[in-house]
DNA sequence: GTCTATACATCGATAGAC
DNA sequence: GTCTATCGATGTATAGAC
């Protein structure tokens, strides 16, 4: 039965395709079929039902996605130059699972799917203890090359200016004009904004003080 | 026909709620009329179809949540004020519409629905030229009341550190153990820690040089 | 305007030939 | 393993009585 298994990740990647773009509710198994090049009946064949299938797609798809994105957490003890690389890394990853993240948003709130046990399984596996973001913060608090912060308040600050634009970015390109979010050249420089926006803030510097008109 | 306007401002109100929780893909017709205290029937009385009553349903949501969004941005002159009273009122108007947010983002993908357009157009109505948040970013800089930024990303962290924590509250509090994001103790904790975060940033205190081990 | 009953389409799932 | 054909359930939409 192990011979057939090609056809069998046709079908995870078909559906995992238009599970994406269409939500559980909104995928069509007909749909699957086609994108896979076999049949309805091929994927009962396979999977026994729609929920099934809906399964094993994102157990693979969700612990793939925070796997690499695990991995790509660098072990630099310098706070400065660690943002820099994991806001860099970080938006490279999730630039093109943009549907991914849409989606896991949108789903984890109805299915019974723990998208966040996984996250923690796949952290754990990477060899950290709780929160990797966490615990370097920490750390970098504890040597004081950063402020004593709220560390969670950071994280989640610091994941919303990566994930928020990507994922909002059809609303947010007819809003503000010709942006285009997730091309390289935008999500370089915004990498760069944010290292900056977060390490220095936007208060005036006071070697410069403001001149009132 | 104006008399059974009550009619129609029920099944407007369920529709609203069941379009929310389940989205346009997952809501039925029938538990649409049964949270309006009716039958299908009448729904496609009022509405001809499931696509109609979508549409309607989200022209007075989205221009409901924006318009009473705009009216809540103050014309504070200080800076640092403007920012202060704006993410607490932001944070607060949100909050209790998460549900909306992440409809917003997910079927904005899907759908032909304008949302963007319909933003603009209430940003308009409420006297903003462009995007008020813009203009103002931009008279801030103009009056060196902040560094000079890039104001649209700056823009797009401040609403993304607004906004991710609240939208994807059920996958962060299963990563950072026991967070209850969308209550009013974390929430006007939160407004001071952003507000914190983007004017002084992380970087260590000058004044106070960092110790090394 | 509001109801019941039903038409019509579509979808998930299965039976059975090859 | 893969296909065609079809069942049964469910969903949108409508017809027609009141």
């Amino acid at each position: 039965m192990e011979i057939s298994t090609e056809t069998e990740q046709k079908i995870l990647q078909a559906a995992r395709e238009i599970f994406l773009e269409k939500g559980k509710d909104g995928a069509r198994m007909q749909e699957i079929a086609d994108r896979a090049g076999i049949n309805k009946a091929l994927l009962h064949y396979y999977f026994r039902s729609k929920e099934r299938l809906f399964s094993q797609a994102f157990l693979l798809e969700v612990k793939s996605m925070f796997s690499t994105l695990f991995e790509s957490i660098s072990t630099e003890t310098d706070f400065y130059k660690f943002l820099d690389q994991f806001i860099k890394s970080y938006l490279s990853h999730i630039s093109p699972r943009r549907n991914l993240l849409r989606f896991i948003l949108w789903e984890s709130e109805k299915t019974k799917i723990e998208f966040a046990k996984y996250i923690m399984e796949e952290s754990k596996k990477h060899g950290f203890k709780e929160n990797p973001l966490i615990d370097l913060t920490r750390t970098a608090i504890s040597h004081n090359q950063i402020k004593e912060i709220d560390e969670v308040n950071f994280i989640l600050s610091l994941l919303g200016m990566c994930v928020f634009p990507i994922i909002a970015a059809p609303v947010i390109e007819k809003m503000f004009g010709n942006l285009k979010i997730n091309t390289p050249a935008f999500l370089n420089n915004r990498s760069a904004e944010i290292l900056n926006l977060v390490w220095y803030g936007i208060g005036p510097d006071k070697q410069n003080p403001p001149f009132h008109k």
